[in-house]
DNA sequence: AACGATACTTGTAAAATACAAATTTAAAGG
DNA sequence: CCTTTAAATTTGTATTTTACAAGTATCGTT
């Protein structure tokens, strides 16, 4: 019965999946990588630029460059902290804003969806389950260092 | 209660990183669709390009040139089929079929010690509930539709 | 004022990606 | 049997992503 790896290795595509089909919003289109970027700018708070980089797990110069790019999008501002030159604080734009709102709203449609396909039972079951998953992986070694 | 953005939000990145770090086996380095494609060609049939292609949801142009990669890295073979020369049929070589039980014995690792921080009941319900969640996502309607 | 440490950026070079167009082979229609 | 159409794969090209090494600017400590 070990075909754990298995169902892992077919999640994580299926997440994939998801997360790239997610973020179109209107005429923008947006690259998972930088939907992730924005949800944690408008998660965190006052978050500088190391701080995005290491809970996303991406190096900082590149990181460096992508925020370049958002704040090209204008989805994105970036504003030398007043105590410390050195950092930098991030935050959205209201078109930012927005589009966090936007594809947070996409997601929630997508997750539901999935989740129509379950019984009140099964829901409850997986949900507590992927908090358990979560968990340990946070207590893990393994993975996930870098995350929060 | 509906935090399940989040939950799956931090879920995915954790995939992420677990199949990012799964995939240094001796020397070789490899990447993480590597292992994938490396993944797929091991558990299909005789599988043709197009066929692991469409499985990993990669544009058949990208998956074209990566399949020259692992030939040179002489992970992989692509044979022209008999019947149908349009064809070819991809296979792992022995250094292939190494790298793919190295990998995949990485990630049993991996796994297991993620599974660890769990008692036996709790490690049943996940993986219960990653199947049923597999199962839904199967589905669906709005992800994954690419993936068998 | 000088030192190293910290936050961030650029130089550069490699790898990944994807659209359009080409190539080769097979199948179908007349 | 020949022509046309379709299918599987590759190349041309251009963009994007990535990451190491080295750079700049600021801070804290002494």
């Amino acid at each position: 019965m070990d075909n754990k790896r298995e169902l892992f290795q077919v999640l994580t595509r299926r997440f994939g999946l998801l997360n790239k089909n997610c973020c179109s919003v209107g005429a923008i289109d947006i690259s998972t990588v930088h939907s992730h970027i924005i949800y944690e700018i408008d998660k965190q708070h006052e978050p500088t630029m190391q701080q995005i980089a290491e809970t996303l797990a991406i190096d900082v110069t590149t990181f460096s460059r992508q925020i370049q790019t958002l704040i090209k999008m204008e989805l994105v501002t970036k504003s030398p902290s007043l105590n410390d030159k050195r950092y930098y604080v991030l935050a959205l734009t209201t078109q930012g804003k927005f589009m966090a709102s936007s594809i947070e709203a996409s997601m929630n449609n997508y997750l539901d969806e999935i989740f129509s396909h379950m019984n009140e039972f099964e829901q409850e079951t997986v949900l507590r389950s992927i908090k358990l998953l979560n968990n340990a992986m946070s207590k893990s070694s393994v993975c996930c260092t870098p995350l929060l």
